[in-house]
DNA sequence: GAGTCTATCGCAACACGTTGCAATAAGCAT
DNA sequence: ATGCTTATTGCAACGTGTTGCGATAGACTC
């Protein structure tokens, strides 16, 4: 599997980003970037806190949640926000993308940079923002959708 | 005032729609009516229960979040998450618009529908979805923060 | 005005995420 | 190996928002 060697590099970038931060490469850490490393798609962070403590039960929230914050920092990890607050996980390996949330039929799509860019152009023409990808999280009616309720 | 008249407007409007739906009039929706008509700008939920409270102390969260929910879908009100997750409510009388986050800064601008028109054109070019403003919430960079950036 | 139906309320408990603080343990120097 | 410094942990409490349930009280009929 190509991914194997993947986490053993990340591993390994993380314990260098680590120490030379002047911070530790704890047991829980270690813990958290494999589960995180295992949900190759999005996790919100109560399934990241509930997979951990699988694994170790004396870990709480509130290490998951400032690890999370340290790997984002570290920009190994990202999160966004969905369309009801909740808070989504995913590693920085996985391609930088946006988010579209039909309010139609519900369907969730992802939006990858080259589709992305267009977008990104006319914020920065109509606003002069440079906007993150991946905090981009649209809500609307995808092309079906709109084609029904068009009636 | 102006807004006076509109206040009445909408309260009555309220009624009507209440009733054609077989729901109630109550003391405590004409509360959080008020107070949400009262927050000209935006106002979390948080702020909504505070200010309701102090005009009936005898009010619960409970109810409060469970009107803002019925507001929105009479289509009287609107709610948006802002960067941490938080929920911002205002009433529907406000011009749609979106928002820019800027992590530089940490300053947040409104994005009015005419400067908002090429970024959906594009969204909708991208991926044929038809995006709400209303949830259009971007964070990304200003002009000013990239330019500082980009030395 | 009294009675009936049921939408709404307040309460209590829960879910997710955050924060302050004292105890623990990682990493370094000797 | 031992001790020292301080980053990190677990705990406990809090903040925001949601949900289930029995009690209350609108609105409608007679």
């Amino acid at each position: 599997m190509a991914s194997r060697g993947t986490e053993e590099t990340l591993t390994e970038r993380l314990k260098v980003a680590l120490k030379a931060r002047g911070q530790r490469w704890t047991e829980q850490r270690q813990i958290i970037v494999k589960v995180l490393a295992a949900s190759n798609s999005h996790a919100t962070g109560a399934e990241l806190v509930e997979r951990v403590r699988e694994e170790d039960p004396s870990a709480t929230p509130s290490t998951v949640y400032r690890t999370l914050d340290l790997l984002e920092d570290l920009g190994l990890a990202r999160h966004h926000h969905g369309p009801d607050g909740r808070e989504t996980y995913h590693l920085e390996e996985i391609i930088e993308h946006g988010h579209l949330h039909c309010r139609g039929c519900g369907a969730e799509q992802e939006l990858d940079p080259v589709s992305a860019a267009p977008i990104l152009v006319a914020i920065k023409g109509a606003t002069g923002f440079s906007a993150d990808l991946d905090h981009l999280s649209l809500q609307g009616l995808c092309a079906t959708c709109h084609a029904a309720q068009g009636e």
